[in-house]
RNA sequence: GGUGCCUUAGCUCAGUUGGUAGAGCAAUGGACUGAAAAUCCAUGUGUCCCUGGUUCGAUUCCUGGAGGCACCA
């Protein structure tokens, strides 16, 4: 039988999770996370992270199993999903793949070019120089080095600028040099599922999540990993609002506002990165599981015929 | 009851020496190859509270009215 990886996206709060768990039961076979936030141990709460009850439904894969502390990117989760996805397969063909991270479902299923390993050190001089000179002063050097990159990239953007030159730099060839080449073929076929549903009722859920997530003790979380508010990890949607609670800026009334704002935003966003992707096939947040089981197994069949 | 101030975008407000108006926030759309729940970009027609008057022309000036705020009774 053909290698699969069935791959669930969609905004947040849509329930990708309970359609894993049921496809999961449904192929008898375990579920790998491209959830960029559900990865630490720390933050469960918060993150919406399969409950206990549910990893216990399927094995998972890349749920908690990293922390906070740890350095971690798309890279080295490209890397490692892959790896696991081989290990799987060889046992069972058919895998489920769930997460709301773009990027990294993209990792997975499409794969990036490759680029060196680079010192962290070379991205926190950027950083500061960025602090100090200004960004103009960052797009001046990209052009030197890498005039192909000052020609395509969104320039205004310090991450992409910053991105771009510790590559220039860390390797001494130009970023563009490494884009496009040719990216090492998937040994699995992906179908991919998109969950969607009208506007005010994913916004309605959401709403709803936040204030779930608080009565399951966001707050406590949240002031147990306040001590590292400055990791990227705890850059996300439902700590730095608190963490402005905690230092006295804005009151508990205002962060949940704010935490319901910002993740209704983000689920636009996730929603303007999966629609651009002609391969996933949409279905309705309720659709019976039947259905989307059917449309599995035609295209299973068809690709092992 | 009297006096003063206010009424402009979903919200807070700016502005037009009279030629139908603009910021912040919100909202919406988008980009995104190792920070991605991150980061970045784009988008502003609204009875300028209502009525009558002056005027070629009123959201702007004047009359009257409604609502709000403050102070005085």
């Amino acid at each position: 039988m053909h290698k699969t990886l069935i791959s669930i996206v969609g905004p947040t709060g849509i329930g990708k999770t309970a359609l894993s768990l049921k496809l999961a039961t449904h192929f008898k076979t375990a579920i790998l996370s491209a959830d960029s936030r559900q990865f630490y141990k720390e933050i469960p709460i918060g993150t919406a992270a399969p409950t206990g009850s549910e990893l216990a439904t399927a094995a998972h894969h890349f749920i908690h199993h990293k922390s906070i502390k740890d350095a971690y990117s798309v890279g080295a989760f490209e890397t490692e999903a892959l790896a696991k996805l081989e290990e799987l397969q060889r046992t069972n063909p058919i895998i489920i793949m769930v997460g709301g991270s773009g990027l990294y479902v993209n990792a997975v299923t499409k794969g990036f070019d490759e680029f060196p390993d680079i010192a962290p050190e070379i991205r926190m001089q950027l950083n500061s120089e960025l602090e100090t000179n200004g960004l103009e002063f960052l797009q001046e050097e990209l052009k030197e080095l890498d005039p192909i990159s000052y020609a395509t990239i969104a320039l205004k953007n310090p991450h992409r600028v910053i991105r771009a030159l510790e590559i220039c730099r860390g390797t001494g060839n130009p970023y563009s040099s490494f884009l496009n080449k040719e990216k090492r073929k998937r040994p699995f076929n992906t179908i991919s599922i998109g969950l969607k549903a009208e506007r005010p009722l994913i916004y309605e859920r959401i709403n709803q999540r936040v204030d779930q997530m608080l009565d399951n003790g966001l707050l406590e979380e949240a002031k147990s990993v306040f001590e590292h508010r400055d990791l990227n990890a705890l850059n996300t949607v439902g700590y730095k609002e608190l963490f402005h609670y905690f230092d006295g800026e804005w009151t508990l009334d205002f962060a949940v506002s704010e935490i319901k704002k910002n993740t209704r935003r983000f689920a636009k966003r996730q929603m303007t990165w999966f629609q651009k992707d002609p391969e996933v096939v949409w279905f309705e947040y309720d659709t019976n599981l039947e259905n989307i089981v059917n449309h599995l197994n035609k295209v299973i069949k068809k690709t092992s015929e």
